[in-house]
DNA sequence: ACAGGTCTGACACGCTCCTGGTAAGGTTGG
DNA sequence: CCAACCTTACCAGGAGCGTGTCAGACCTGT
């Protein structure tokens, strides 16, 4: 049987077993469960295992930018939201309406020289 | 002239003055300086503290969390290792050598042994 | 059936992040 | 020259993260 269960798999991996549950509840490797509900670890979460530590060790990461680099995977809507805001120049949101939009506008310089006259 | 302070520019976007210096430290916003090294705040530095903030309470990120989406974008083999991680099915690693992956395999039922009986 | 392994949930500790505050010193404008 | 502002560099305290460990219940192989 090609199935290690939680705590092999610790060994093998380097993870500790708590660690293992820890990175399924954030969503990064999750591991099918035998009908009574035990974790089993195949090849391939064992191998998504080792990349992991590799990763977090090769650009100083840690689990949980990893799991905000899921989150932006899940939520296009996020991840375009940063690529506008990263745009120097940002135009209008993709979920505003134009006219709360115009609001807004109006309302920076509005506030700005209600500051600068105060 | 059309540059605020640190503490005007705080007033009007609604953060700290504390917290536009953190900001900048963080590599998000950073402003202009005077001659004397006086940060000078400018309608571009305004809407996009102002922005910010919008983008944090819509989306419920943190100042963290932008500072790492910052850093994807710095370090484009960052991004590129973390797309490569996402990919679903891994097979072999791009950097271990198919005879380590192999080594792993054997090695895995080996230590499994060793360890029962040490 | 018994020993040992697993499950979830909780508590705890150390560490870093976020944010405020304060101290010591330079700048600015009247 | 003095008040009021800015600068950097620290300390502090609450909140959250990473990790271990324990308890109580359930599963498994011999």
């Amino acid at each position: 049987m090609a199935t290690l269960t939680i705590h092999e798999a610790a060994q093998t991996t380097g993870w500790s077993a708590r660690m293992l549950r820890y990175i399924e509840q954030l969503g990064l490797v999750d591991s099918p469960r035998s009908p009574s509900g035990y974790r089993l670890y195949g090849p391939a979460q064992l191998q998504r295992l080792r990349t992991l530590r590799e990763l977090l060790d090769a650009h100083d990461l840690e689990l949980g930018d990893v799991g905000f680099a899921l989150r932006l995977r899940k939520e296009p809507a996020l991840a375009g939201a940063l690529d506008e805001w990263f745009e120097a120049s940002p135009r209008k949101p993709v979920d505003v309406p134009d006219a709360e939009w115009l609001a807004f506008e109006q309302d920076k310089h509005q506030s700005l020289l209600t500051r600068s006259t105060a």
